[in-house]
DNA sequence: GTTAGCACTTGAACGAGTCGACTGCTAATC
DNA sequence: GATTAGCAGTCGACTCGTTCAAGTGCTAAC
């Protein structure tokens, strides 16, 4: 990215006072102290006096870049000062040392889980980034039917086992007019499967409605997996991991003043889910920046998230969660990679296209 | 239980003192406040003066069921004090308002998702309780096969599906020596199914020594069914869901002093699921307290848990934790209830014995 | 064994005073 | 016109002393 592209939306800056902008925001991103001209001019070298400095940071807080907490304070980020640095320096790779490896030994592929790969990706994410890491399993936006099983439970109840197209697993209990035995199962299954592999809910209505053949147990099942494909549409049906809230709490902005509890609360509702809810397409990492966010309740908080998964297949969402003042560029590319991974795993899950 | 049975390991105390330990506890777990001696008398029928409370009082704090935060300050549980009234009161039911009704509202039967009912019952524990809770999916200490599924993906991959005898679900990606077609691969899950069904770890490897039938996909299949139950038998693999963090927080002991941080972190690590591993027998509910802890981490809190599921079948725990001041009889109730509700519906998904 | 009375202890709340860090402004300088 | 030195002014953080109310411990009487 070219050193002078400005934020579009933001009124423009001479660049001395871009530099000095980012500087700022940097700074005070690792130090988590008020940022003063005395120490800039003595940190880095601006080859300006103070005075000069102050100068300019009077300017950008005129333009909303920074604040004050008070009058004799040095200067704060606001929230588009730290959209300033996400755009200017966001595209910068920074990975953690030894990143790379640390997912690679995190993260098992035989296991074929991806409940099991979005445990991990949290884990790692939340310890990479020293925040709370959200990691999801993922799901199709049209679920198709690949395969299903039915398995003698006892008495008159068995238990219905769909395998979607996404290789994930579904299952439901159901209840048969007679102890059936397993063969007997077995076959309704078969059949069924001649049937309705590859098909969609739509198209599994089609059948239905068209009165198709088989007996009680062969409506029950096809009736019974219309439905959990159709709560898989409708539903959010994907698990949440949390990992890393301890490390959030770690930071300064929890020490003294901010409400643990109103974080903790984060954790229960879903708020954090319907964020998710409007994901970018893969490969792109969204940044939400405190009040920019449409949740009331993540307001006081960033969320660096993107999608993983195969285009047009099934998706999963991974992030993090911080105070504003969080590192950018390290969450940005954390979660780069993290999402480029994981959808290496998921696709290789994907039937290939002349399965379908 | 007879009001007059005293806590075996503690020493003795008159009637009336007992009385008092008792009405102190309680009314600090109420209030979050020291218990002084006006108080006590003016909110209790006590019929004896301030002066005579605080005789009883010295008592008590002499022999370690409560402490003083400082000198001209009221009385405030020790952890014996707890335990004291945990043996004292711990078998009375006071269910919270329409418990019941929200357990049998939130769990939905008929979804055959251990894991699911988990998520609900930590969600209805977390929020009758106002404190963390957490409540884990099932598993067996011997794990049996039951039926076995073998899913073509893509090119030389396929997927593995095992379901265990307690209608619990595992998956595993197995690499083929050629691209067969799903027919083939049916044939021979089948042809496993009817060797392996219902057979232990034990027993399988067994059958593999013997060196039985089948070519390279069926010795494959039979290895990695093999690999998944050990897996299954070695490691924790009970889903863990929590709930309430936030309630917990929300406790004034959190308000100020105490660290959220550290609480945070007690999600993070294994402590809990530690505690677990030593579980009691179904409808036993334990109470671990303070510093009766076994793990450092646990310490400032206390732990209400129990174990529910089948008699020698899949088990689970759910539980509750919080500071040590908790409503320790409503959080046994809730406990108990939830893991007998719980126990009903894991049964239901057992074989029944002829089947075995 | 119980109670009244009283001296004593202690934390919490409040306000005044001090200190240090930093700014904003003005006037001089490049 | 931009930059800089110098300086007065502002503000939070910290400390110290005071006051106040709550509650105990002890003693002597009942």
């Amino acid at each position: 990215m070219n050193e002078s592209t400005a934020n579009p939306a933001a009124p423009a800056l001479n660049t001395r006072r871009q530099a000095l902008l980012e500087i700022i925001v940097s700074d005070y991103i690792e130090t988590a102290a008020p940022v003063s001209s005395q120490q800039l001019a003595r940190r880095y070298e601006l080859r300006v006096s103070p005075a000069t400095i102050r100068n300019d940071m009077a300017e950008l807080e005129e333009m909303g870049y920074i604040s004050r907490p008070h009058t004799s304070a040095g200067g704060v980020p606001s929230d588009p000062g730290y959209r300033f640095y996400v755009e200017r320096a966001g595209q910068r790779n920074r990975l953690p040392r030894h990143f790379q490896e640390r997912v690679r030994d995190a993260i098992d592929f035989d296991e074929a889980d991806p409940a099991a790969w979005a445990r991990s990706a949290a884990r790692v994410l939340a310890s990479a980034v020293h925040n709370l890491a959200i990691a999801t399993t993922v799901k199709r936006a049209i679920a198709r039917v690949k395969q299903v099983q039915i398995v003698h439970l006892h008495d008159r109840e068995a238990l219905l086992v769909v395998v979607m197209q996404d290789a994930q697993l579904r299952q439901r209990i159901i209840h048969l007019n007679s102890d059936t035995p397993q063969d007997e199962l077995t076959q309704v299954a078969n059949r069924l499967n001649q049937l309705i592999g590859g098909l969609s809910t739509a198209e599994l209505r089609t059948l239905w409605d068209s009165g198709a053949v088989g007996g009680h147990l062969f409506t029950t099942a096809l009736t019974e997996t219309i439905r959990i494909l159709s709560d898989e549409e409708r539903k959010e049906t994907r698990e949440r991991y949390l990992n890393g809230l301890g490390h959030m709490l770690s930071q300064p902005e929890f020490q003294s003043g901010r409400s643990a509890q109103d974080a903790a609360e984060v954790l229960d509702d879903d708020s954090i889910t319907r964020i998710f809810d409007d994901s970018p397409r893969p490969a792109e990492v969204r940044v939400v920046i405190g009040q920019e966010s449409h949740e009331e309740h993540l307001r006081p908080y960033s969320v660096v998230y993107a999608t993983y998964g195969a285009p047009d297949g099934a998706t999963g969402v991974i992030g993090t969660m911080g105070p504003t003042r969080m590192d950018y560029t390290r969450s940005m590319s954390s979660v780069r990679y993290l999402a480029a991974f994981l959808s290496e795993l998921v696709q290789a899950l994907e039937p290939s296209p002349q399965w379908q």
